[in-house]
DNA sequence: GTCTATACAGTGATAGAC
DNA sequence: GTCTATCACTGTATAGAC
């Protein structure tokens, strides 16, 4: 009974083991400040294990880093889906999605996220093969399943349907992304999303939309 | 003349003094592979000076890496212009001056460039904002004059020109610099930049184009 | 200003006891 | 698996001679 509540006391931050809590501690230190900025006895500290603990579990700074990417790349991005939208109504469905896109890609986390894999991809090339098929890749994809149904359903018309994709989500990004990643604003409000929204869907339906 | 031969021999690299040969080697050397993963020594042996002369020139590292990202912020987007463009042929315009962008974006200096202010601007603040002013904001500006005059002669119309030039300017970098930032293609060649902008510009005149 | 030599802190990684 | 203590090494930065 005793060495159970001990047990219970030791689990304080995380409830997955001590392996979940390096992970965790890791990934608020890289984010934060980046892989050259961070050393392992900080990681230690912050998970409340020796610095050998940590060892035992990744065998290297680099592996630790790595483990750290790919969970938390699949982690943001995992949130992303196409579903439950009208075909009918194109402009309703592409505010949506538009919506839940940048929602995703300024949150906070996610460009923290942008930042060190672009920064660090020199380093861990293999980083970046991994942020392109979870993140961008995926996004690309849902859209242009929306946007085939929407050209089915005769709204719109398009003559390279992936091409399209990439320009709507690119509309979409416009600068707003990267002034956050050039920490040039504080962070981005509802108001300023739904407007970068619609003037991207704007633009996108007049480029798009049928024509007599 | 025994002494002026011999300091003609020892500038070998750069014209300029050692202070000129430190900022290359430096800039070399943080393009590459980063702040982090870089050491003064490395810097100072490939400069061909000891360590303690680039310390007599440039108080610490950060000093050292701020003058570098701050010098190469202006000399690079120094070149992009919109002069010499023909507004009364608004596609042929906006075909040269997208090109121009790409070919400068795409340019493995400026995407180091932005690889490593992405990557650092958590540590060093004040360099996002030299990139911003230097690089994307000057851009905008200059689309921004010619869509204006575009606007003027009756080709296209826009409500926003301010909103217009960043959307041509977020249609022609597509996804192509996020795959270069990625490390995911080798080099982008002059084939698939004309490719992107003429699908930017195609898009572009459709969504913009004066309407009957 | 420039060099050689070095001080000093901090890093990643490991050995050995428990 | 986990800890304490320690290793070997590299990093930035500086002192003192010239």
């Amino acid at each position: 009974m005793a060495r159970a509540l001990g047990r219970i006391e030791h689990t304080e931050v995380s409830a997955g083991g001590k392996a979940e809590g390096i992970l965790a501690a890791a990934k608020r230190a890289f984010l934060a400040a980046g892989f050259g900025a961070v050393s392992m006895d900080s990681i230690a500290r912050e998970a409340s294990v020796s610095k050998a603990t940590v060892y035992a579990h990744f065998g290297s700074k680099e592996e630790l880093f790595g483990a750290v990417i790919g969970r938390e790349c699949e982690r943001y991005f995992a949130s992303f889906s196409a579903g439950e939208l009208d075909p009918r109504d194109v402009r309703a469905s592409l505010t949506v999605l538009g919506r839940r896109f940048l929602e995703l890609v300024l949150s906070p986390d996610a460009i923290a996220l942008h930042r060190i894999i672009t920064g660090e991809v020199t380093r861990f090339p293999v980083i970046g093969e991994i942020f392109w098929r979870a993140g961008p890749e995926r996004q690309r994809v849902q859209v242009e399943v929306l946007l085939r149904s929407a050209a089915a359903s005769g709204a719109l018309e398009f003559a390279d349907p992936r091409l399209a994709a990439e320009q709507f989500i690119s509309l979409v990004r416009g600068e707003i992304q990267l002034r956050q990643l050039l920490h040039l604003a504080p962070e981005a409000g509802q108001h300023e999303i739904s407007v970068a929204v619609r003037s991207a869907v704007d633009t996108f339906v007049r480029a798009f939309q049928r024509r007599p």
